[in-house]
DNA sequence: TCTTCAGTTCGATTTTTTTCGAAGTTTGAT
DNA sequence: ATCAAACTTCGAAAAAAATCGAACTGAAGA
């Protein structure tokens, strides 16, 4: 089994979080989880990347502490981790949320 | 004069502002900040640092609208943007206040 | 005026990040 | 057992960001 790095909610640190959406391939799956619940990687609407490169962008959110995943047979789904991410730090999520205008 | 370019709240966005805060330098400009009010560069509680890539910083929390400058005779003080900031997104400088653990 | 101080800008180098394709892994179906 | 699906990992290449020193700028003081 694989060895998934997620933070607790204690270990999360800001630094991290705001370097992990600071790139705008992962700030729209960041803001697509938090409209949608959960998704597997399919169903990121970003553009077309190579699977490899979203692998990797979802490395680095997981292991910022933003999204977790539910692994389900073959498939791989992730949410955003709404609960944690409201503890450490608070309105956050909204902001995610928030319209981009 | 200098064409210094700092967006309004409504044009900030998530993730610039997330870009900024993503570098240690310019989170510890920021939080640093967040605490005391007003510094100029030499006041900034980071390491050694030329201040050529001092000023690199400074310029991207500024056109993240993170900060803002008051220039006075040579000296260049900057600020957090706390009520644009507290406008834009909510709680953001909680966060950069709370304690880093 | 000449010099110094507090920065900014420029150009180059180093370091990091993003990106990809190929190969590997795990699960479920045939 | 074999195969395909849905990923992850690896290694390399390209793109972006961080860093520095040198040169420049604008304000204040001698």
């Amino acid at each position: 089994m694989k060895n998934l790095t997620i933070p607790a909610a204690s270990e999360m640190t800001l630094t991290a979080v705001c370097a992990a959406l600071g790139d705008p391939v992962r700030m729209k799956i960041a803001r697509c989880l938090a409209r949608s619940g959960e998704k597997n990687c399919s169903g990121f609407e970003v553009g077309h990347l190579s699977k490899s490169t979203l692998s990797h962008h979802i490395k680095i959110l997981r292991e910022s502490g933003l999204i977790q995943p539910r692994i389900q047979g073959k498939e791989h789904f992730y949410s955003l981790r709404k609960e944690e991410l409201d503890r450490r730090f608070p309105g956050l999520v909204a902001m995610l949320l928030a319209e981009e205008t």
